[in-house]
DNA sequence: GGCTTCACG
DNA sequence: ACGTACGTGAAGCCT
């Protein structure tokens, strides 16, 4: 006789949410309680009761139910927490990780699911254990091989009963049990009974009677309380008990002789309980399937092969040369110091065994081992596998090596799969793609290695990255493939690495003469309008302390404060110019931030990461912007000021190298091009298409005014709104920037969506899908998960329903971008051009030209950006060139 | 290291 | 009732 374990589903994830305490949680803040008491729950079932098959219920009382006829009926029960809510998702992972099947079904609660598999399985002759919390399904032990294990409390409390112990427990047969439960109510259903009856009451009157009706029947015996309330409550009683009695009949769609526990699937299992860190369960679930579960992330020293620290340049050619001969690709470990110089490299191809050779520095400037390794990173010999190439590649060129067989860069190839992931460190990645974490540090035996002191220790760790990097890049390869992603890498990120490594060496040139007299100037102002401040405050302080200055506006001088941050009022721009006329120190406020601002980020800034060469070399990040954008740090040439004519004067400091021009080349309205091809507005690819003005034809639109009569402040209205849609604005953030009433901006927004309906329902459709999905992806085919979008927590979801429709734009446009970035600089390879590439932001690129490439240079610019993507709408550019950046601005 | 502010697309 | 535009990076204050 098989055996087989019902669960309730969500009464039992019900009791371990309250059982356990909220604050268990992963590291990256899912909270766990309930999914980990139920899986608990689940392991010490399948061991005490050792079943045949195990299948779970939830209720799905959807879209009607029973119960709505009571009105009644759960109304005052407090509504089940979101999170506890978000963890039965994860439940229903872990069963389907673990292969357990789950039954649910429109229309039927999970006792009714549970009721009816249970009366099959006994049908059947075998046995049925139902595991619940709730104690309607008592009635369902009249059948002798149907017991109920009842969840009393917590995890752990059970009771197991059969038809005596139902008895023994409440006093009447399971058969009668829905007639007494309807008596004397059920206060954790909020189904009220008849009153004054409880459960001594109930089992006396149904065994006296034989239930309802004899009760009724003989109500007039009762004592004359307990008689009027019968006859007063008789119809609830009567009610309750349909309510009560579960129905067998649900369509369970579902071979229960077939179920057997046991069969799991387990790499999802191990992935899944490592994401949500149940290592203890793990365990536990290993010894009751038999134990040869996949083993989770453990230490490992991965330098099992003896690295060779290479002695000679003799000895290192020879080396390289077998790699050379093998012909595989080979996995590069690196290590730079902080001026990017190589200060070893270490190579590894498969199989792992074949050892690892160690370069150091001084034999990187041999001759003889340079061109044997420039071979090995051929793309037409080897090819090689690493982590951040572009940094590589620098420290390799600084040598005077080409590098141009590059296959994984793990770093970017983290990036692409998950662009959330923030920092991609190779242990990191090791640990989350390979589940292997690298012992780092003296581990090593000793005898092992002819090595001692600090540095050598440094060559292990080049070698155990490289070691990192040989396992990593078959993994993440195969992922990229698997997400179709193979373009995107290979085609636009990859190129992309050694194109930012050019633009980074090159730097721009500023004029240090100017940059120098600009920051001069603005100390000045600085230090004229900090007095100015003083004076007006009557008395010294720190102008760039918002605590300070909190005091000195909002309590000293008694300004209204307008709105509040974390730790008291805002003092930022957007509150001081809505209190400007309340008090003239608040004007002189704004221009000393404007001014304090441009000084110490850009003028002293700008001049400090100045090189001696007089240029300036960012880093331009490939693995930050979780969009597909580039970042730009150390210093961010990404936000140079250009909207106020003081802030705009940097860029005249932005120069060429001497004999050259820079040109400039920005995608004209490109964020909105791609919201007119995403969404496929008719109204918005017509104005596209028809060249106009797009803000101007939008406020027509809006307004539902001729093109030409649209005034200023109608076009900057529209503009607004435009950019403002593709951030999921809503019309209390437009009337703030518009400064207008929200219900007034709420107008424009819905006349907006009136004129270009697609973008409504592409926005809707967006965010619904990216539900259904977890990520968002360009039509390029790069992903960006949103997670939070199930977040309980409601500001968050909002937010990250923002995200969904932003990142789809932003995405696309950044993958335009990269196009033409590779196709231009591929271009300028292809014309053996002097012209360079210098600068990149976001959608305008600029370049060194030499005035004899000037007009091929423009023609080439302008047709690789405008051919970067076909697009429903076509792409324009504006290019102009000139001596600094500011005046090669159209 | 968090917070606030502000520069850009 | 609540909060309120996406994506970055840097400076400066403060704990």
């Amino acid at each position: 006789m098989a055996k087989h374990l019902l669960l309730d589903g969500n009464s039992l994830t019900y009791r371990a949410f309250f059982a356990l305490p909220t604050d268990m949680a992963t590291a990256s803040g899912q909270v766990t309680n309930a999914v980990f008491g139920f899986t608990s729950m689940l392991l010490n079932l399948v061991k005490d009761q050792n079943p045949d098959g195990v299948v779970v219920a939830f209720d799905r009382p959807e879209p009607t139910f029973r119960h709505e006829m009571l009105p009644e009926y759960k109304a005052q029960r407090d509504p089940t927490p979101d999170l506890l809510i978000e963890q039965f998702a994860i439940v229903r992972t872990v069963l389907d990780a673990l292969q357990v099947p789950t039954v649910d079904l429109v229309g039927f609660e999970a006792d009714d699911v549970l009721a009816t598999m249970a009366v099959q399985i006994a049908d059947n002759g075998d046995e049925a254990i139902i595991v619940t919390g709730d104690r309607d399904i008592y009635q369902m032990v009249k059948d002798p091989l149907i017991k109920v294990l009842y969840n009393k409390r917590g995890v752990s409390d059970y009771a197991l009963y059969d038809e005596a112990g139902i008895v023994e427990r409440t006093g009447v047969t399971p058969e009668l049990y829905p007639q007494y439960a309807a008596l004397r109510g059920d206060p954790s259903d909020n189904l009220p009974g008849v009153p004054g009856v409880g459960e001594k009451t109930a089992a006396k009157l149904i065994n006296a009677y034989g239930g309802l009706d004899g009760i009724f029947d003989h109500a007039d015996e009762q004592t004359p309380k307990l008689r009027q309330n019968l006859i007063e409550f008789e119809e609830r009683a009567r009610r309750n008990v349909d309510a009560m009695v579960l129905r067998t009949d649900a369509p369970v769609d579902l071979d229960l002789a077939s179920v057997r526990w046991g069969t799991i699937n387990a790499s999802d299992v191990r992935e899944l309980f490592e994401e949500l860190e149940f290592n203890s369960l793990y365990e536990r679930l290993g010894e009751l399937v038999g134990g040869d579960l996949p083993s989770m992330a453990s230490q490992e020293n991965i330098l099992e092969a003896e690295p060779t620290i290479a002695a000679s340049a003799d000895q290192c050619v020879e080396l390289l040369g077998g790699l050379i001969q093998s012909q595989l690709p080979v996995s590069i470990g690196w290590l730079a110091d902080d001026d990017g110089s190589l200060v070893a490299l270490a190579a590894v191809h498969e199989p792992e065994n074949a050892g690892v050779l160690v370069i150091e520095t001084q034999l990187l400037e041999d001759k003889k081992v340079q061109s044997a390794l420039e071979e090995v990173l051929n793309v037409d010999r080897n090819g090689f596998d690493t982590h951040d190439a572009k940094q590589l590649t620098r420290g390799l060129r600084q040598l005077g090596l080409k590098s141009d067989g590059l296959r994984v860069d793990t770093a970017i190839a983290g990036y692409l799969l998950d662009p959330s992931g923030g920092r991609y460190v190779l242990d990191e990645l090791l640990k989350k793609y390979c589940r292997t974490e690298i012992v780092r540090g003296d581990v090593v035996e000793a005898g092992q290695l002819d090595l001692a002191g600090s540095s050598d220790d440094q060559l292990l760790d080049v070698a155990r990255d490289a070691l990192a990097v040989n396992r990593l890049a078959p993994t993440m390869s195969n992922l990229i493939n698997e997400r179709s992603m193979v373009w995107l890498y290979e085609e636009l990120e990859r190129p992309l690495i050694s194109v930012l490594s050019r633009m980074e060496d090159a730097g721009v040139g500023v004029d240090v003469t100017e940059l120098t007299r600009m920051r001069d100037y603005l100390v000045g102002e600085v230090q004229r309008l900090e007095s100015s401040i003083h004076d007006l405050a009557g008395h010294d302080f720190n102008v760039n302390s918002t605590k300070q200055l909190r005091e000195v506006l909002f309590e000293e001088l008694g300004l209204t404060p307008q709105k509040k941050t974390k730790t008291g009022y805002s003092t930022d721009a957007a509150s001081l110019e809505k209190i400007r006329d309340q008090h003239e120190i608040v004007a002189v406020l704004l221009e000393y931030r404007e001014v304090e601002k441009l000084r110490s980020t850009y003028g002293q800034g700008l001049l400090d990461v100045t090189d001696s060469d007089g240029r300036i070399r960012a880093t331009f990040n490939q693995t930050v912007a979780r969009t597909g954008r580039l970042s730009s740090e150390d210093p961010n040439l990404h936000n140079i000021p250009v909207r106020t004519s003081l802030g705009r004067e940097f860029r005249k400091a932005f120069v060429p190298t001497e004999g050259f021009e820079l040109l400039v080349a920005d995608y004209n309205q490109i964020e909105l091009r791609v919201i007119a091809h995403l969404a496929e507005d008719p109204g918005l690819i017509g104005a596209f298409e028809a060249g106009v003005d797009i803000h101007n034809a939008t406020a027509a639109s809006i307004f539902g005014v001729d093109p030409d009569d649209v005034n200023v402040e109608q076009r900057s209205q529209a503009k607004m709104v435009s950019y403002g849609l593709a951030y999921g604005m809503e019309a209390y953030g437009l009337g703030q920037r518009l400064g207008i009433e929200t219900g007034e901006a709420a107008e424009i927004l819905k006349a907006y969506f009136v004129a270009f309906p697609a973008v409504k329902s592409f926005m809707d459709d967006v965010v619904a899908q990216t539900k259904e999905t977890g990520y968002t992806e360009t039509i390029f085919g790069r992903r960006r998960p949103i997670p939070e979008l199930l977040s309980s927590n409601f500001r968050v979801r909002q937010a990250a329903e923002r995200q969904a429709m932003n990142a789809p734009i932003q995405g696309l446009a950044a993958d335009i971008f990269k196009i033409a970035l590779v196709e231009i600089d591929r271009s300028l390879a292809d014309m053996k051009a002097q012209s360079r590439l210098v600068l990149q932001v976001h959608d305008e690129v600029i370049l060194e030209v030499h005035p004899d490439e000037r007009d091929v240079i423009k023609k080439m610019t302008i047709g690789n950006m405008k051919d970067a993507a076909e697009l429903r709408v076509p792409l324009e550019v504006n290019v102009a060139t000139g001596p600094s950046w500011a005046q090669a601005k159209a």
